[in-house]
DNA sequence: TTGTACTGTAATAAATAGAATTACAGAATG
DNA sequence: CATTCTGTAATTCTATTTATTACAGTACAA
């Protein structure tokens, strides 16, 4: 994983968990990360699809937890951002005519989830509340 | 991981694994995987310095595995090639003025080494020759 | 002893992905 | 109705990854 997204998500959920329901603006959640605004409110889009954030547009708006942080999981914050595999991938299709080459993908994506769920099965004993209480 | 550093050297391991102790060339080894014989000669290069490939120069040179394959833990392939944090760092220093951003990196560091222990351990229970005996 | 087939490595270029920025429509508030 | 926000698309900038080129050095075999 080379991107930022599990951390900036971690960051925004962090901020919020610590405000009990008051509405913080992308701009005021930027500035603690360090990132630019427009990713934070791209971030908190993806976080409202996946049920962990409202927010609220207009004036005076931002956003909030759409639940309990006790009730968010840091697995959960991992589905929500997980887009490329663990440990990654060639680009590449391997050649075919290779007995290894033809079956690794395969072979590949089953380690992949098995390890994937050792991941998460560490991830989802974590709540969100764990998490933010450390500050 | 974006990068196909840990797929790639599982190739290689793989390939040589099923060759007991034959040489293969770079060459050979790329055109399996379907990347540049550089970069399989880098990981090469990387694999030796960790113990678990030697390799001969000069005609009929190649690659084989420095021991066997039951003795090569996935975990020690993940730990020559990881470089990266597990679940990705943002770019920038978060603001030191706040509270959250202060501390989140070492609170992120703590979280990466618990959850990269359970993969760790997941991996630790693979062998190259249990991987290699799949094709 | 010399041509050939390799490795090893550095340097560069090309491709891809990530992040920042700009721009602006639309919503809510006072 | 001006202001302060969100939401999102489009673009530019930057960093990372991969491919390519180049070439010195090693080993073998005729």
């Amino acid at each position: 994983m080379n991107n930022a997204r599990f951390p900036i998500s971690l960051h925004i959920l962090t901020l919020l968990a610590r405000e009990g329901g008051i509405l913080l603006s992308s701009d005021y959640i930027a500035g603690s990360i360090n990132i630019n605004p427009v990713l934070v409110r791209k971030e908190i889009s993806n976080l409202r699809n996946h049920g962990m954030i409202e927010s609220k547009e207009g004036k005076n708006g931002g956003a909030t937890l759409a639940r309990p942080a006790a009730d968010i999981l840091l697995s959960d914050i991992y589905h929500a951002v997980q887009q490329t595999s663990l440990l990654g991938n060639s680009r590449n299709l391997p050649n075919p005519d290779c007995p290894v080459g033809k079956q690794i993908n395969q072979h590949l994506d089953d380690l992949y989830k098995d390890v994937e769920g050792a991941l998460l099965r560490k991830l989802g004993d974590i709540t969100l509340a764990d998490f933010a209480n450390k500050f």
